[in-house]
DNA sequence: CTACACTCTCTAGTGACTAGAGGTTCAAGA
DNA sequence: TCTTGAACCTCTAGTCACTAGAGAGTGTAG
């Protein structure tokens, strides 16, 4: 058994984060100290590597909280979770196309000037201002 | 002279939001109507297009201030928009770089499994109990 | 003059935390 | 056993860039 500042160096959550966790249902009510401190097993280390790891990809609170339903019933389908890392994969590449296109046009505005003259004369504040200056829809 | 609605439709910026910018001092305020309403005309109309750029090319609130400043003193050097654009670019590039470590991972794990099997066995949720099976950092 | 679409301000909610106040508990050393 | 101080507790509020809704007032076409 182990204190929530043990299960946050392990996992590398910041401690507040863990307790969130916790109010937002995704971890289980932890075990407590006569003096009311949290106390955590392995399983609850499992759970939170299982959380941290899944908010590294980027999926949502809620995407989370299904995936661990889905945990906890073993002998269901898992097309639930497959569907999930599906659609969270279409939203990462929906959003590398979206950044890709910005990239475009911020390299296309920084290069339009050096940064020695003045802001009347600028690329950047002119680009800014004007989108018909823009190579695409973006 | 326009109204509110009228200029929202005119920029696509939804009319709270343009409450918001004024409120957050990227728009200045308004005139009045007598009966209290804003009216706009062509320099609103061109301020909010700015800002409604920018903030399609992902600058903060925070950044479009400074940047709108440097258009207030158009004898300035531009150094600092120039500055702000090519930090908005890192900031983008990075992000595009992490994002497609993710895409990686997610491919991958969304391969293992076609959604037919039962949870215990799934593949998704193993590799997100799991951060040995990822294929590298992430 | 009436209807009603539009506008006003204000408060609260979103997601996923983070920061801080003010108080309590735990564990190690004397 | 006692003391110290790091770690813990709960609670509230703040972050960013909006969005939603209530309840009341205004503008304008017919």
């Amino acid at each position: 058994m182990f204190s929530i500042g043990e299960l946050s160096k392990r996992t590398k959550v910041k401690v507040p984060t863990i307790r969130y966790y916790e109010e937002m249902g995704l971890l289980a009510e932890a075990e407590r100290t006569s003096g009311n401190q949290r106390r955590y097993d392995k399983t609850g280390l499992e759970r939170l590597s299982f959380i941290r790891h899944a908010r590294d990809l980027g999926f949502s609170i809620e995407a989370i909280s299904s995936l661990i339903e889905l945990q906890e019933y073993p002998d269901r389908s898992c097309e639930a979770a497959t569907d999930i890392a599906v659609s969270q994969l279409a939203d990462v590449r929906e959003k590398i196309k979206r950044l890709k296109l910005l990239e475009k046009e911020l390299t296309r505005i920084s290069k339009g000037c050096d940064g020695q003259g003045i802001s009347e004369d600028c690329y950047v504040l002119a680009s800014l201002a004007d989108h018909e200056l823009c190579s695409r829809e973006h």
